[in-house]
DNA sequence: GAAAATCTGCCATCCAGATGACATTTGGAG
DNA sequence: CTCCAAATGTCATCTGGATGGCAGATTTTC
């Protein structure tokens, strides 16, 4: 399956002119395993993009309850709304490992945004395809039932993801899926260990390996 | 309650100069109850802006299942992410009841986008919202009960809403508003009749009216 | 290597909300 | 004014998935 462009790297998609650039002007910085990047209700200044290592973006409730938007990995940007449109951050960002990020500053990000309409181009792009994935995700949770959803999700993800990297193996917990589709943990154990029994996926501890994209497409599909 | 700037009607929020330019460059349409403004899977290269009437953007199954991801009332501009990324259309938008638009062409837009950084700058803007729309009602739908999420909803709708125009009496069906929160409408009507006799709202045919935006805010945060 | 923490599989029970079915009310079309 | 389609109120029943709980497996930490 041919990688599809998830908008979420697209610094990299930049003209070479401009890339250069944002990319000689951004710093690095470094986050430890847990750490947090940036956090709900705070305001940013700041464009991350992922060097290494994953960065999970969620919400929680105060009894501890959370959804999951998304996992970034390497090439992915994040934190562009707060930036963009100065109001505080709606979610938390968090390192999940080790993790290296390179920064753009709000000043540097007008600047390029003022002197090149690609670049502005290039953003409206990323938000649209923010704007697709919650269009897609709001969808999938009020339709349909949790088997479809799981597999719609784990394809998404093995296939580009939310991030651009295309993980054929997903490197994150159970608990975690379950946060990105809206159930609990046990109820996605559930249906996976189900799949595993028909030889579509494997499992191992922190890890769910896709076996049969095509399969899990079509349950995605409703069969 | 003060209105608040939901972005959907960002063409009247740009600078005199260029928002004058963009409405000379206008044309306008109509459209009769019911009819489809555009359609999902097709691709779309018009910005609209709702003059007069009310348009429904939505997702279905083949089941009939519907989900409402917004109403949009005058002032409000839509379509623009098809627009933009030059991908068919995730919704489709209908008619409520005799609608008239206002349409900007890809042409024009593309030459307004380059050659004025604050008319990009506007659009992001108005991309973000939806964002932060969509991802509100992500975590709600996941996170938060029924008798919340229709709460939080309506007090939403009532003042500002995804369009722009806010609207004390919320002038569209029990159906809708429960296609909206992920339910059914009948899950819905018992939770509305339940606010009905404790006099926080009132009920006519096809009109939900807020009597205490302020008793609906705190169950909407929770009691 | 031992202890602590995290992840996983599984189960019995419970419940919010879906389903399906009707009767009634309302507004619009002729 | 009458008829019909659409919107509403209500109920009895069913069920997908949540809850809570526990034991075993795996990884990490010291």
């Amino acid at each position: 399956m041919a990688k599809h462009n998830s908008g979420s790297n697209w610094i990299n998609e930049l003209p070479d002119d401009i890339r250069d650039i944002a990319m000689s002007r951004m710093s690095m910085s470094r986050f430890g395993k847990g750490e947090v990047i940036y956090r709900e209700g705070q305001v940013y200044t700041t464009l991350w993009q992922v060097v290494s290592g994953a960065v999970r973006v969620t919400n929680q409730t105060e009894e501890g309850k959370e959804v999951v938007f998304a996992i970034f990995g390497p090439g992915d940007c994040f934190g562009e709304i707060s930036l963009v449109d100065g109001l505080p951050a709606a979610n938390t960002a968090t390192a999940m490992d080790t993790v290296e990020l390179a920064q753009l500053s709000k000043v540097v990000f007008d600047e390029l945004f003022l002197e090149y309409p690609e670049f502005a181009r290039q953003l409206a792009q990323l938000l649209c395809g923010r704007v697709r994935h919650l269009l897609n995700f709001y969808s999938d949770v009020t339709l349909r039932p949790l088997e479809q959803r799981i597999a719609s999700r784990i394809c998404y993800i093995s296939s580009g993801g939310v991030g651009g990297s295309a993980m054929p193996t997903l490197e994150f917990t159970q608990q975690d899926l379950a946060a990105m589709v809206g159930a609990t943990r046990q109820a996605v154990s559930k249906v996976l260990n189900q799949w595993r029994g028909d030889g579509i996926i494997a499992l191992e501890y922190g890890r769910i390996s896709v076996l049969s994209e095509e399969r899990l497409q079509r349950i995605a599909d409703g069969d």
